[in-house]
DNA sequence: CGAGTGCTTGAGCGTACTCAACGCTTGTGG
DNA sequence: CCACAAGCGTTGAGTACGCTCAAGCACTCG
Protein backbone atom coordinates (compact mmCIF):
# COMPACT_ATOMS: atom_id res chain seq x y z
CA UNK A 1 0.00 0.00 0.00
CA UNK A 2 0.95 3.42 -0.22
CA UNK A 3 3.77 4.53 2.10
CA UNK A 4 3.28 8.46 3.87
CA UNK A 5 5.67 10.46 5.33
CA UNK A 6 5.66 13.76 7.31
CA UNK A 7 9.25 14.77 5.70
CA UNK A 8 8.04 18.34 4.24
CA UNK A 9 9.00 18.45 0.12
CA UNK A 10 9.95 21.74 -0.40
CA UNK A 11 11.73 21.42 -3.40
CA UNK A 12 8.04 19.70 -4.98
CA UNK A 13 5.97 22.19 -3.68
CA UNK A 14 8.21 25.08 -5.47
CA UNK A 15 8.01 23.62 -8.80
CA UNK A 16 4.33 24.00 -8.78
CA UNK A 17 3.68 27.20 -10.95
CA UNK A 18 0.57 28.13 -8.61
CA UNK A 19 3.35 28.39 -5.91
CA UNK A 20 6.32 29.62 -6.62
CA UNK A 21 5.90 33.27 -6.85
CA UNK A 22 5.78 33.03 -3.04
CA UNK A 23 8.09 34.32 -0.64
CA UNK A 24 10.02 32.33 1.99
CA UNK A 25 8.03 33.08 4.91
CA UNK A 26 4.48 32.36 2.89
CA UNK A 27 6.57 29.26 1.83
CA UNK A 28 6.41 28.27 5.28
CA UNK A 29 2.79 28.36 5.94
CA UNK A 30 2.47 25.68 3.03
CA UNK A 31 4.84 23.27 4.00
CA UNK A 32 2.84 23.28 7.42
CA UNK A 33 -0.05 21.66 5.78
CA UNK A 34 1.89 19.66 3.13
CA UNK A 35 1.57 15.72 3.41
CA UNK A 36 4.01 13.65 1.38
CA UNK A 37 3.18 10.44 0.27
CA UNK A 38 4.69 7.52 -2.26
CA UNK A 39 2.44 5.20 -4.65
CA UNK A 40 3.05 1.60 -6.48
CA UNK A 41 2.46 1.54 -9.92
CA UNK A 42 -0.59 0.60 -10.58
CA UNK A 43 -2.22 1.73 -7.43
CA UNK A 44 -5.07 4.43 -7.02
CA UNK A 45 -4.24 7.87 -5.62
CA UNK A 46 -8.51 8.08 -5.88
CA UNK A 47 -11.61 6.55 -7.44
CA UNK A 48 -14.72 7.77 -8.99
CA UNK A 49 -17.15 8.08 -5.96
CA UNK A 50 -14.44 8.94 -3.07
CA UNK A 51 -14.77 11.70 -0.60
CA UNK A 52 -10.99 12.68 -1.31
CA UNK A 53 -11.00 15.99 -0.57
CA UNK A 54 -7.20 17.07 -0.98
CA UNK A 55 -5.27 18.50 -4.19
CA UNK A 56 -2.36 16.19 -5.43
CA UNK A 57 0.38 17.86 -6.46
CA UNK A 58 3.19 14.90 -8.73
CA UNK A 59 6.43 15.15 -6.93
CA UNK A 60 8.37 12.27 -8.88
CA UNK A 61 7.03 9.95 -11.55
CA UNK A 62 3.55 10.10 -13.11
CA UNK A 63 -0.51 9.67 -12.55
CA UNK A 64 -2.40 8.65 -15.19
CA UNK A 65 -6.43 10.48 -14.75
CA UNK A 66 -8.90 9.23 -16.47
CA UNK A 67 -13.13 8.91 -16.35
CA UNK A 68 -15.61 5.53 -17.06
CA UNK A 69 -18.53 7.26 -19.15
CA UNK A 70 -22.10 5.93 -18.65
CA UNK A 71 -21.61 2.46 -20.52
CA UNK A 72 -18.62 2.18 -18.51
CA UNK A 73 -15.59 2.60 -21.46
CA UNK A 74 -12.32 4.45 -20.46
CA UNK A 75 -11.39 7.96 -21.62
CA UNK A 76 -7.71 8.43 -20.32
CA UNK A 77 -8.28 12.64 -19.92
CA UNK A 78 -4.18 12.99 -19.02
CA UNK A 79 -1.12 11.70 -17.33
CA UNK A 80 0.21 14.09 -14.69
CA UNK A 81 3.89 15.43 -14.71
CA UNK A 82 5.69 16.49 -11.40
CA UNK A 83 4.74 19.98 -10.95
CA UNK A 84 1.51 18.88 -12.26
CA UNK A 85 -1.78 19.29 -9.72
CA UNK A 86 -4.99 17.17 -9.84
CA UNK A 87 -8.08 17.45 -7.68
CA UNK A 88 -9.51 20.70 -8.02
CA UNK A 89 -12.59 19.11 -8.37
CA UNK A 90 -13.05 17.39 -5.02
CA UNK A 91 -11.90 20.75 -4.00
CA UNK A 92 -14.32 23.33 -5.18
CA UNK A 93 -17.40 20.78 -6.01
CA UNK A 94 -19.31 19.06 -3.39
CA UNK A 95 -20.57 16.83 -5.70
CA UNK A 96 -18.99 13.13 -6.16
CA UNK A 97 -16.43 13.03 -9.12
CA UNK A 98 -15.66 10.41 -11.53
CA UNK A 99 -12.00 10.45 -11.61
CA UNK A 100 -9.90 8.05 -11.63
CA UNK A 101 -5.90 8.56 -10.70
CA UNK A 102 -3.32 5.53 -10.72
CA UNK A 103 0.35 5.56 -10.62
CA UNK A 104 2.10 4.34 -13.68
CA UNK A 105 5.09 4.35 -12.34
CA UNK A 106 6.16 4.74 -8.28
CA UNK A 107 5.35 7.84 -7.95
CA UNK A 108 5.56 10.59 -4.98
CA UNK A 109 2.75 13.11 -4.61
CA UNK A 110 2.09 16.00 -2.50
CA UNK A 111 -1.23 16.87 -0.88
CA UNK A 112 -3.02 19.34 0.67
CA UNK A 113 -6.73 19.06 2.33
CA UNK A 114 -8.99 21.01 1.51
CA UNK A 115 -10.08 23.07 4.47
CA UNK A 116 -5.70 24.10 4.30
CA UNK A 117 -6.21 25.40 0.76
CA UNK A 118 -9.25 26.99 1.69
CA UNK A 119 -7.25 28.52 4.33
CA UNK A 120 -4.02 29.81 2.18
CA UNK A 121 -6.22 30.99 -1.06
CA UNK A 122 -8.24 33.55 1.96
CA UNK A 123 -4.67 34.33 3.33
CA UNK A 124 -3.08 34.76 0.01
CA UNK A 125 -4.90 35.74 -3.02
CA UNK A 126 -2.64 35.56 -5.16
CA UNK A 127 -2.45 31.70 -5.03
CA UNK A 128 -5.66 32.45 -6.08
CA UNK A 129 -5.38 34.02 -9.34
CA UNK A 130 -2.53 31.61 -10.16
CA UNK A 131 -5.25 28.90 -9.57
CA UNK A 132 -7.52 30.72 -11.88
CA UNK A 133 -5.18 30.64 -14.46
CA UNK A 134 -3.69 27.29 -14.28
CA UNK A 135 -8.18 26.14 -14.29
CA UNK A 136 -8.84 28.30 -17.52
CA UNK A 137 -5.81 27.08 -18.99
CA UNK A 138 -7.40 23.62 -18.74
CA UNK A 139 -10.57 24.45 -19.40
CA UNK A 140 -9.53 25.63 -22.82
CA UNK A 141 -7.63 22.27 -23.59
CA UNK A 142 -10.41 20.44 -22.50
CA UNK A 143 -12.78 22.40 -25.00
CA UNK A 144 -10.09 21.91 -27.76
CA UNK A 145 -9.98 18.51 -26.85
CA UNK A 146 -14.14 18.12 -27.20
CA UNK A 147 -14.27 20.43 -30.01
CA UNK A 148 -11.95 17.68 -31.71
CA UNK A 149 -13.54 14.89 -31.19
CA UNK A 150 -16.69 16.27 -32.06
CA UNK A 151 -15.47 17.91 -35.61
CA UNK A 152 -12.64 15.90 -36.54
CA UNK A 153 -11.99 12.30 -37.91
CA UNK A 154 -9.65 9.86 -36.24
CA UNK A 155 -6.72 10.39 -38.53
CA UNK A 156 -6.47 14.19 -38.12
CA UNK A 157 -6.84 14.31 -33.84
CA UNK A 158 -4.73 11.25 -33.96
CA UNK A 159 -1.74 14.02 -36.34
CA UNK A 160 -2.95 17.38 -34.41
CA UNK A 161 -2.15 15.17 -31.34
CA UNK A 162 1.31 14.63 -32.53
CA UNK A 163 2.05 18.45 -33.66
CA UNK A 164 0.98 19.31 -30.08
CA UNK A 165 3.52 17.38 -28.58
CA UNK A 166 6.23 19.80 -30.94
CA UNK A 167 7.57 21.68 -27.95
CA UNK A 168 6.61 25.55 -28.21
CA UNK A 169 10.55 26.77 -29.26
CA UNK A 170 10.66 24.07 -32.00
CA UNK A 171 14.19 23.05 -31.34
CA UNK A 172 13.71 19.80 -32.63
CA UNK A 173 11.06 17.81 -34.71
CA UNK A 174 11.31 14.70 -32.84
CA UNK A 175 8.28 13.52 -30.52
CA UNK A 176 8.54 11.15 -28.26
CA UNK A 177 5.13 9.60 -27.46
CA UNK A 178 4.77 10.01 -23.73
CA UNK A 179 2.39 6.33 -23.32
CA UNK A 180 1.90 3.16 -24.96
CA UNK A 181 -0.94 2.79 -28.05
CA UNK A 182 -3.66 1.72 -25.62
CA UNK A 183 -3.60 4.55 -23.67
CA UNK A 184 -2.82 6.95 -27.07
CA UNK A 185 -5.93 5.14 -28.28
CA UNK A 186 -8.10 6.06 -25.07
CA UNK A 187 -6.67 9.69 -25.10
CA UNK A 188 -7.61 10.27 -28.79
CA UNK A 189 -11.13 8.48 -28.44
CA UNK A 190 -10.30 5.22 -30.83
CA UNK A 191 -8.70 1.97 -31.12
CA UNK A 192 -5.29 0.73 -30.47
CA UNK A 193 -5.98 -1.23 -34.39
CA UNK A 194 -6.52 2.27 -35.72
CA UNK A 195 -3.70 3.98 -33.88
CA UNK A 196 -1.60 1.61 -35.62
CA UNK A 197 -3.11 1.83 -38.88
CA UNK A 198 -3.42 5.87 -39.00
CA UNK A 199 0.37 5.74 -37.82
CA UNK A 200 1.22 3.76 -41.03
CA UNK A 201 -0.34 5.92 -43.04
CA UNK A 202 0.75 9.30 -42.29
CA UNK A 203 4.18 7.42 -42.38
CA UNK A 204 3.06 6.13 -45.88
CA UNK A 205 2.47 9.17 -46.81
CA UNK A 206 5.68 10.72 -45.99
CA UNK A 207 4.20 13.41 -43.05
CA UNK A 208 5.78 11.72 -40.25
CA UNK A 209 8.70 8.90 -39.54
CA UNK A 210 8.94 6.46 -36.96
CA UNK A 211 12.70 6.31 -35.22
CA UNK A 212 11.43 3.56 -32.73
CA UNK A 213 8.31 2.56 -31.20
CA UNK A 214 7.82 5.84 -28.90
CA UNK A 215 10.10 8.15 -31.02
CA UNK A 216 9.00 10.40 -33.84
CA UNK A 217 9.76 12.65 -36.19
CA UNK A 218 7.64 14.93 -37.71
CA UNK A 219 8.65 15.84 -41.29
CA UNK A 220 5.41 17.95 -42.60
CA UNK A 221 3.58 19.88 -39.06
CA UNK A 222 1.84 22.45 -41.18
CA UNK A 223 0.04 19.32 -43.69
CA UNK A 224 -0.54 17.50 -40.69
CA UNK A 225 -2.77 19.99 -39.45
CA UNK A 226 -4.77 20.55 -42.35
CA UNK A 227 -5.03 16.96 -43.45
CA UNK A 228 -7.71 16.84 -46.66
CA UNK B 1 -24.19 47.84 -33.60
CA UNK B 2 -24.19 47.30 -29.84
CA UNK B 3 -25.56 49.76 -27.72
CA UNK B 4 -23.91 51.06 -24.67
CA UNK B 5 -24.86 52.29 -21.35
CA UNK B 6 -23.66 53.40 -18.22
CA UNK B 7 -26.64 52.05 -15.93
CA UNK B 8 -26.02 50.20 -13.33
CA UNK B 9 -27.76 47.15 -13.41
CA UNK B 10 -27.38 45.51 -9.72
CA UNK B 11 -30.04 43.69 -10.28
CA UNK B 12 -28.29 41.58 -12.78
CA UNK B 13 -24.54 41.81 -11.17
CA UNK B 14 -26.88 40.14 -8.02
CA UNK B 15 -28.10 37.13 -9.42
CA UNK B 16 -24.61 36.02 -10.52
CA UNK B 17 -23.88 33.18 -8.25
CA UNK B 18 -20.41 34.27 -7.91
CA UNK B 19 -21.40 37.51 -6.33
CA UNK B 20 -24.72 37.04 -4.32
CA UNK B 21 -23.05 36.73 -0.93
CA UNK B 22 -21.53 39.98 -0.96
CA UNK B 23 -22.21 42.85 1.26
CA UNK B 24 -24.07 46.07 0.12
CA UNK B 25 -20.51 47.62 0.28
CA UNK B 26 -18.78 45.59 -1.56
CA UNK B 27 -21.48 45.32 -3.92
CA UNK B 28 -20.77 49.28 -4.48
CA UNK B 29 -17.50 48.67 -5.38
CA UNK B 30 -18.43 45.92 -8.13
CA UNK B 31 -20.71 48.03 -9.45
CA UNK B 32 -18.40 50.85 -9.76
CA UNK B 33 -16.60 48.99 -12.79
CA UNK B 34 -19.05 47.12 -14.24
CA UNK B 35 -20.37 48.15 -17.50
CA UNK B 36 -23.70 47.09 -19.04
CA UNK B 37 -24.38 46.76 -23.14
CA UNK B 38 -26.87 45.45 -25.10
CA UNK B 39 -26.07 43.07 -28.52
CA UNK B 40 -28.92 42.38 -31.35
CA UNK B 41 -29.61 39.02 -32.33
CA UNK B 42 -27.21 37.56 -34.61
CA UNK B 43 -24.10 40.38 -33.27
CA UNK B 44 -21.29 38.68 -32.14
CA UNK B 45 -20.22 39.57 -28.23
CA UNK B 46 -16.72 38.24 -28.94
CA UNK B 47 -14.71 36.54 -31.73
CA UNK B 48 -11.39 34.38 -32.33
CA UNK B 49 -8.29 36.17 -31.81
CA UNK B 50 -9.93 38.83 -29.86
CA UNK B 51 -7.99 40.66 -27.65
CA UNK B 52 -11.12 40.98 -25.40
CA UNK B 53 -10.43 41.44 -21.54
CA UNK B 54 -13.39 41.10 -20.32
CA UNK B 55 -15.84 39.12 -18.14
CA UNK B 56 -18.67 39.44 -19.84
CA UNK B 57 -22.36 38.01 -17.54
CA UNK B 58 -25.42 37.16 -19.21
CA UNK B 59 -28.36 39.91 -18.03
CA UNK B 60 -31.55 39.69 -20.35
CA UNK B 61 -31.04 36.89 -23.60
CA UNK B 62 -28.82 34.20 -24.23
CA UNK B 63 -25.18 34.20 -26.00
CA UNK B 64 -24.34 30.71 -28.25
CA UNK B 65 -20.85 30.02 -27.80
CA UNK B 66 -18.60 27.72 -30.26
CA UNK B 67 -15.58 27.21 -31.52
CA UNK B 68 -13.80 26.44 -34.47
CA UNK B 69 -11.95 23.34 -35.04
CA UNK B 70 -8.68 23.38 -37.00
CA UNK B 71 -10.51 22.40 -40.16
CA UNK B 72 -13.02 25.16 -39.63
CA UNK B 73 -15.61 23.44 -38.39
CA UNK B 74 -17.58 24.65 -35.75
CA UNK B 75 -18.59 23.06 -32.43
CA UNK B 76 -21.38 24.53 -29.55
CA UNK B 77 -19.60 24.78 -26.50
CA UNK B 78 -22.59 26.25 -24.59
CA UNK B 79 -24.90 28.65 -23.75
CA UNK B 80 -25.08 31.12 -21.78
CA UNK B 81 -28.27 32.22 -19.84
CA UNK B 82 -28.74 35.14 -17.64
CA UNK B 83 -26.61 35.07 -14.51
CA UNK B 84 -23.78 32.57 -16.57
CA UNK B 85 -20.77 34.59 -17.40
CA UNK B 86 -17.59 33.97 -19.76
CA UNK B 87 -14.79 35.69 -20.67
CA UNK B 88 -12.60 33.74 -18.35
CA UNK B 89 -9.92 32.22 -20.74
CA UNK B 90 -9.46 36.07 -22.39
CA UNK B 91 -9.13 36.97 -18.55
CA UNK B 92 -6.50 34.44 -17.30
CA UNK B 93 -4.73 33.41 -20.04
CA UNK B 94 -2.70 35.84 -21.90
CA UNK B 95 -2.86 33.15 -25.45
CA UNK B 96 -5.51 34.04 -27.77
CA UNK B 97 -8.32 32.08 -27.72
CA UNK B 98 -10.59 30.16 -29.94
CA UNK B 99 -14.02 31.24 -29.27
CA UNK B 100 -16.88 32.91 -30.81
CA UNK B 101 -20.05 34.69 -28.71
CA UNK B 102 -23.13 35.42 -30.59
CA UNK B 103 -26.48 37.39 -29.30
CA UNK B 104 -28.92 34.15 -29.83
CA UNK B 105 -31.67 37.19 -29.26
CA UNK B 106 -31.58 40.88 -28.02
CA UNK B 107 -29.11 40.41 -25.23
CA UNK B 108 -27.58 42.38 -22.73
CA UNK B 109 -24.91 41.78 -20.71
CA UNK B 110 -22.68 43.25 -18.09
CA UNK B 111 -19.27 43.57 -18.29
CA UNK B 112 -15.81 43.70 -16.10
CA UNK B 113 -12.62 44.67 -17.60
CA UNK B 114 -9.62 42.51 -16.63
CA UNK B 115 -8.02 44.70 -14.35
CA UNK B 116 -10.61 45.61 -12.41
CA UNK B 117 -11.56 41.95 -11.94
CA UNK B 118 -7.81 41.09 -10.62
CA UNK B 119 -8.36 44.31 -7.91
CA UNK B 120 -11.45 42.56 -7.04
CA UNK B 121 -10.31 39.50 -6.61
CA UNK B 122 -7.56 40.96 -4.37
CA UNK B 123 -9.42 42.40 -2.25
CA UNK B 124 -12.19 40.28 -1.66
CA UNK B 125 -10.53 35.97 -1.93
CA UNK B 126 -14.00 34.69 -1.47
CA UNK B 127 -15.06 36.13 -5.25
CA UNK B 128 -12.30 33.43 -6.12
CA UNK B 129 -13.16 30.77 -4.33
CA UNK B 130 -16.86 31.12 -6.34
CA UNK B 131 -14.78 31.45 -9.36
CA UNK B 132 -12.66 28.88 -8.79
CA UNK B 133 -16.06 26.59 -7.59
CA UNK B 134 -17.55 27.29 -11.31
CA UNK B 135 -14.25 27.32 -13.03
CA UNK B 136 -14.22 23.53 -11.53
CA UNK B 137 -17.50 22.89 -12.19
CA UNK B 138 -16.88 23.70 -15.75
CA UNK B 139 -14.12 21.32 -16.21
CA UNK B 140 -15.93 18.32 -14.91
CA UNK B 141 -18.80 19.57 -17.56
CA UNK B 142 -16.49 19.92 -20.27
CA UNK B 143 -14.24 16.38 -19.21
CA UNK B 144 -17.55 14.40 -19.39
CA UNK B 145 -18.19 15.79 -22.87
CA UNK B 146 -15.46 14.98 -23.96
CA UNK B 147 -15.78 11.35 -22.42
CA UNK B 148 -18.94 10.93 -23.80
CA UNK B 149 -17.59 12.20 -27.57
CA UNK B 150 -14.90 9.50 -27.31
CA UNK B 151 -16.70 6.78 -25.87
CA UNK B 152 -20.37 6.71 -26.26
CA UNK B 153 -22.36 6.34 -29.45
CA UNK B 154 -24.41 9.39 -31.24
CA UNK B 155 -27.59 7.89 -29.73
CA UNK B 156 -26.23 7.60 -26.78
CA UNK B 157 -25.11 11.19 -26.55
CA UNK B 158 -28.28 12.20 -27.60
CA UNK B 159 -30.28 10.30 -24.71
CA UNK B 160 -27.49 11.51 -22.09
CA UNK B 161 -27.97 14.81 -23.07
CA UNK B 162 -31.93 14.69 -22.82
CA UNK B 163 -31.41 13.57 -19.22
CA UNK B 164 -29.12 16.24 -18.28
CA UNK B 165 -31.72 18.29 -19.21
CA UNK B 166 -34.56 16.85 -16.23
CA UNK B 167 -33.98 19.12 -13.39
CA UNK B 168 -32.55 17.66 -10.58
CA UNK B 169 -35.82 17.82 -8.18
CA UNK B 170 -37.80 15.40 -10.64
CA UNK B 171 -40.67 17.40 -10.27
CA UNK B 172 -41.44 16.38 -13.94
CA UNK B 173 -40.25 14.31 -16.43
CA UNK B 174 -41.04 16.87 -19.68
CA UNK B 175 -38.03 18.55 -20.77
CA UNK B 176 -37.54 21.63 -22.96
CA UNK B 177 -34.87 21.62 -25.87
CA UNK B 178 -33.31 24.99 -24.89
CA UNK B 179 -31.90 25.64 -28.67
CA UNK B 180 -32.75 24.19 -32.08
CA UNK B 181 -31.90 20.68 -33.53
CA UNK B 182 -29.04 22.46 -35.97
CA UNK B 183 -27.11 23.85 -32.67
CA UNK B 184 -28.03 20.61 -30.37
CA UNK B 185 -26.38 18.28 -33.58
CA UNK B 186 -23.44 20.51 -33.07
CA UNK B 187 -23.25 20.63 -29.54
CA UNK B 188 -23.37 16.97 -29.00
CA UNK B 189 -21.06 16.74 -32.32
CA UNK B 190 -23.27 15.49 -35.33
CA UNK B 191 -25.72 16.13 -38.05
CA UNK B 192 -29.21 17.84 -38.00
CA UNK B 193 -30.11 14.79 -39.81
CA UNK B 194 -28.75 12.33 -37.54
CA UNK B 195 -30.56 14.15 -34.21
CA UNK B 196 -33.77 14.04 -36.48
CA UNK B 197 -33.72 10.39 -37.03
CA UNK B 198 -32.39 9.16 -33.40
CA UNK B 199 -35.03 11.31 -31.77
CA UNK B 200 -37.54 9.21 -34.02
CA UNK B 201 -35.64 6.20 -33.20
CA UNK B 202 -35.93 6.64 -29.45
CA UNK B 203 -39.68 7.35 -29.85
CA UNK B 204 -40.50 4.27 -31.42
CA UNK B 205 -38.91 2.35 -28.70
CA UNK B 206 -41.27 4.17 -26.47
CA UNK B 207 -38.14 5.90 -24.31
CA UNK B 208 -39.28 9.45 -24.87
CA UNK B 209 -42.37 11.06 -26.88
CA UNK B 210 -42.26 14.75 -28.74
CA UNK B 211 -45.47 16.79 -27.24
CA UNK B 212 -44.25 19.44 -29.46
CA UNK B 213 -41.17 20.54 -31.77
CA UNK B 214 -39.21 21.74 -28.22
CA UNK B 215 -41.25 19.62 -25.79
CA UNK B 216 -40.30 15.97 -25.16
CA UNK B 217 -41.20 13.87 -22.21
CA UNK B 218 -38.63 11.18 -20.91
CA UNK B 219 -40.70 7.98 -20.08
CA UNK B 220 -37.94 6.04 -19.38
CA UNK B 221 -34.33 7.45 -17.80
CA UNK B 222 -32.99 4.52 -17.02
CA UNK B 223 -33.09 3.20 -20.48
CA UNK B 224 -32.08 6.15 -21.79
CA UNK B 225 -29.11 5.93 -19.93
CA UNK B 226 -27.89 2.61 -20.89
CA UNK B 227 -29.33 1.84 -24.02
CA UNK B 228 -27.66 -1.26 -25.40
C1' DC C 1 -49.24 34.17 -50.90
C1' DG C 2 -44.35 33.38 -51.45
C1' DA C 3 -39.99 33.17 -49.24
C1' DG C 4 -37.38 31.45 -45.72
C1' DT C 5 -36.27 28.37 -42.19
C1' DG C 6 -36.35 24.14 -39.78
C1' DC C 7 -37.41 19.32 -39.62
C1' DT C 8 -37.96 14.78 -41.90
C1' DT C 9 -36.95 10.94 -44.82
C1' DG C 10 -34.39 8.31 -48.36
C1' DA C 11 -30.26 6.31 -50.78
C1' DG C 12 -25.46 5.51 -51.03
C1' DC C 13 -21.08 5.37 -49.14
C1' DG C 14 -16.90 5.64 -46.28
C1' DT C 15 -14.65 5.60 -41.88
C1' DA C 16 -13.53 3.28 -38.09
C1' DC C 17 -14.95 -0.49 -35.08
C1' DT C 18 -14.96 -5.58 -33.82
C1' DC C 19 -13.01 -9.93 -33.83
C1' DA C 20 -9.25 -12.74 -34.77
C1' DA C 21 -4.64 -14.29 -35.78
C1' DC C 22 0.17 -13.53 -35.88
C1' DG C 23 4.92 -11.45 -34.89
C1' DC C 24 7.93 -9.18 -31.76
C1' DT C 25 9.85 -8.00 -27.44
C1' DT C 26 10.50 -8.67 -22.55
C1' DG C 27 10.75 -10.87 -18.32
C1' DT C 28 10.55 -15.21 -15.55
C1' DG C 29 11.43 -19.69 -14.17
C1' DG C 30 12.99 -24.34 -15.08
C1' DC D 1 20.68 -20.99 -21.59
C1' DC D 2 16.43 -21.94 -23.39
C1' DA D 3 11.29 -22.29 -23.05
C1' DC D 4 7.36 -20.15 -22.34
C1' DA D 5 4.07 -16.75 -21.03
C1' DA D 6 2.49 -12.16 -21.22
C1' DG D 7 2.04 -7.74 -23.18
C1' DC D 8 2.21 -4.82 -27.07
C1' DG D 9 1.87 -3.75 -31.76
C1' DT D 10 0.47 -5.13 -36.58
C1' DT D 11 -2.43 -6.80 -40.15
C1' DG D 12 -6.64 -8.76 -42.25
C1' DA D 13 -11.72 -9.44 -43.10
C1' DG D 14 -16.27 -8.19 -42.30
C1' DT D 15 -19.66 -5.03 -40.64
C1' DA D 16 -22.29 -1.10 -39.13
C1' DC D 17 -22.89 3.48 -37.67
C1' DG D 18 -23.37 7.86 -39.02
C1' DC D 19 -22.22 11.21 -42.71
C1' DT D 20 -23.29 13.45 -47.29
C1' DC D 21 -26.32 14.82 -50.68
C1' DA D 22 -30.89 15.49 -52.12
C1' DA D 23 -35.72 16.09 -52.04
C1' DG D 24 -40.00 16.91 -49.74
C1' DC D 25 -42.85 18.71 -46.05
C1' DA D 26 -44.42 21.88 -42.16
C1' DC D 27 -44.51 26.21 -40.08
C1' DT D 28 -43.72 31.20 -39.62
C1' DC D 29 -43.41 35.71 -41.03
C1' DG D 30 -43.31 39.66 -43.98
Amino acid sequence: MAHQSGLSHRGCVRLVPIFNHLTDNQMDDIMKVVQSETFDKGELVYKAGDTSDVLTIVNKGSLRIYRLSESGKEQLVRMLKPGEFTGELALFNETVHEHYAEAMVKTTVCQIKRSDLQDLLMSYPSISLKVLQALSSRIDETEQQATRFSTESTEQRLASYLVDLLPPGKETDVVELPMNQKNLASYIGTTPETVSRKLKELEDMNYIKRLSSKKIRILDEIRLLFLD
